[in-house]
DNA sequence: ATCCTTGCAAAGACTTTGCAGCGTA
DNA sequence: TACGCTGCAAAGTCTTTGCAAGGAT
């Protein structure tokens, strides 16, 4: 399976072998469930909730889940909180991070600049494997009201 | 009340005023389960869950709560989570970040370098009031083990 | 045919809410 | 005294788990 450095990156795969055979390289069984939670994921504008899932697919809650948990584990998707009680989940792309309103719950994806430049100084900690950047605001509709 | 600019500062208004009279100003009554929950995220070195809270101090889980809850509500504390299920508190102090060890959850507080620098690009936002920047890695001492 | 996956239901973890009694101002 | 605060219990939200039936290889 062809990757970028060892990142996984959904279109370039699925362009290249297709859903099922990715399923398939990726160690699992090539189920509708699964395909669906993807393409969902795939063509959202922007990070999901289960709910959100569930309500665009019709899949059992429990099934999402753990489609999405095993989708995390392989790396394929990102599991993040904002300030809310649910988790969300895209799938990975580039490295990004969001910008999430307090007033609607609005998200949008960002580009940063200089986040490279940003080094934790931590005094027991010897690697770092990730980090994650939210910001909080008002998106201009809000702004308006 | 003083503040630095409009901000508290947990330990600046203790020095000038007390905890009961902190609690007054900030227009609570001065009650004990409250002055035990400050005094509580006061002494732990870093953040503290809801059940850490009651483990300290013996308050009830929903008292701890409600009063959580106030006081981030007039900024006397920072909520936020982690990759965990919950919440983590702790009283505002200088702006700053935490690093979590992925292996056995330990958090550190660190210092970081150029954070004023990135700014992110925003299509839809006009102001950003805040943001939150958080480290995953291994601590030292899960990584000899 | 085998073993993984799904849906449904129940349980679990975390947080919030209702209410009667108590304590602070 | 009055009103806000607390503890207990119940309910609510989000997520995980158990199990029997169904589906992919």
């Amino acid at each position: 399976m062809k990757t970028k450095g060892n990142k996984l990156t959904f279109s370039k795969l699925v362009d290249v072998q297709g859903v099922a055979t990715l399923l398939n390289n990726l160690g699992f069984k090539s189920t509708k469930q699964r395909a669906a939670v993807l393409s969902a994921l795939h063509s959202y504008k922007g990070p999901m909730t289960a709910e959100k899932i569930v309500a665009k697919t019709g899949i059992d809650l429990a099934t999402v889940y753990r489609t999405l948990e095993s989708f995390d584990k392989v790396g394929l998707i990102n599991k993040f909180n904002l300030k809310n009680s649910s988790f969300f989940y895209e799938i990975k792309s580039e490295h990004h991070h969001h910008i999430v309103c307090n007033h609607c719950g609005y998200i949008e994806e960002v580009e940063i600049c200089n986040v490279d430049k940003v080094v934790p100084l931590a005094k027991k900690f010897s690697t770092i494997t990730e980090h994650s950047l939210e910001f909080f605001g008002i998106c201009k509709s809000c702004a308006k009201s």
